[in-house]
DNA sequence: TTATTATTTTTGGCATACCAAAAAGATAAT
DNA sequence: ATTATCTTTTTGGTATGCCAAAAATAATAA
């Protein structure tokens, strides 16, 4: 298997079992990386005889412990690629992925190495997603998503888990960025759609959009 | 044919026809890129009926415009990787290549624009290439290769035509760096051998190295 | 010019990464 | 429990990028 394929499964299946200890399913594979099924059946039996993934047929799919190394180290490379685009290079948080998502694959210790000192070591990138160190050591945050909460009040936004520019724009416009202060006022039972306060403009949020949306009650 | 793949034959043809109307082997291609003579025939076939060259059978091939176009383009990416490298993340003039050589095939114009801005626009790299502009407008220089010098006296280092880490290190330890002054005070008529000055110590330089040094008379 | 050597091309083959459609297996719904 | 639906796997097939060995074509030397 080519390095790019193998980094890509892996990181993908890092990214969908973000606790880390769910099985994930064919399915959510292909549908991230734009794959037939039938691809992602094939490509998760080579991943298990090169022994990153234990894949468990017609029952879903985990990193092994090498499997996870290598995939730290490729999300570690994603996000501190992405901070540095959007720190040092004056790109938007709606721009970071897509180039990021090219650059990941640049495998160079030292080069990574560089320019996370050059950010001082950061633990957070633009989205709010949490940048393992050197050694893949990660933090653990328990915050949740706007959808999630169930009392109205403040709450401040820590992070995105969609990464597509026509959303991180929609967010934008409204305010809604990492850091930002919000006031929930109504959570509707009938559609679970909210209603918040940022920057003293009421926003109706979409429950597909609250799902996208990490925070933290203040 | 995959962009990688192109990207690949056409910096590669381009470099080997640096006056740029030569046509470029087979061979030399193959060498290159260590591949199968036998490959290069047929990316060589394919190229041509993308219309990035002009193939012919058994006699050798040149870039068109859009295939020098595209070369062009990956070349500016390539050395201006180089430079931010060593500029910006203080990396070694022999540590840049290889570096260089896997983000070139990251395509994104506003990036390689926003590095070259940083660096000052800069038109030549750690190794004294020239770098093309956004247009893809290139400096054109005169200079000759150590080798070809006829007459004893003083030079000025101005670049180098092997980018290998075991040659830029054999250079560097003896200071022949880009822009030092050097002397020559023998040519050998026997060997072609060199005895040159530079910072004050006597270089014995061989006919395959001062292949690959180029120089200015001063 | 002819023989020798080097280069290029052809041929046949292999591995990877993909897909569409059919078959098998799980899950959910009645 | 049986159907209907959704997911996964199998099967058969394609395109790309590569190579080794043989055949054809240049280039060089005798």
């Amino acid at each position: 298997m080519r390095p790019e394929t193998i980094e890509n499964y892996l990181k993908t299946i890092y990214n969908l079992s973000s606790n880390n200890t769910a099985v994930v399913s064919n399915q959510k594979i292909a549908d991230k990386l734009s794959l037939n099924p039938a691809t992602v059946t094939e490509g998760l039996r080579k991943l298990h005889e090169l022994k990153y993934v234990i894949y468990e047929k017609s029952y879903g799919s985990r990193l092994t412990t090498s499997g996870s190394k290598l995939a730290l180290d490729i999300v570690r490379r994603h996000r501190i690629w992405e901070t540095y685009l959007a720190k040092e290079l004056g790109f938007g948080w709606d721009e970071v992925h897509a180039i990021a998502e090219e650059l990941e694959h640049v495998n160079n210790v030292k080069l990574i190495n560089k320019l996370a000192s050059i950010l001082g070591n950061p633990t957070y990138d633009p989205h709010g997603d949490p940048i393992p160190d050197a050694k893949g050591k990660i933090q653990k945050s328990n915050f949740i998503k706007l959808s999630e909460t169930k009392v109205k009040g403040n709450y401040k936004v820590m992070g995105v888990t969609d990464h597509s520019p026509t959303f991180l724009k929609y967010l934008e416009k409204h305010q809604l960025i990492i850091g930002a202060t919000i006031n929930i006022k109504t959570i509707e039972d009938f559609d679970n759609s909210i209603v918040l306060v940022c920057q003293k403009k009421e926003v109706n949020i979409s429950p597909k959009a609250a799902e996208c949306i990490i925070v933290q009650p203040i």
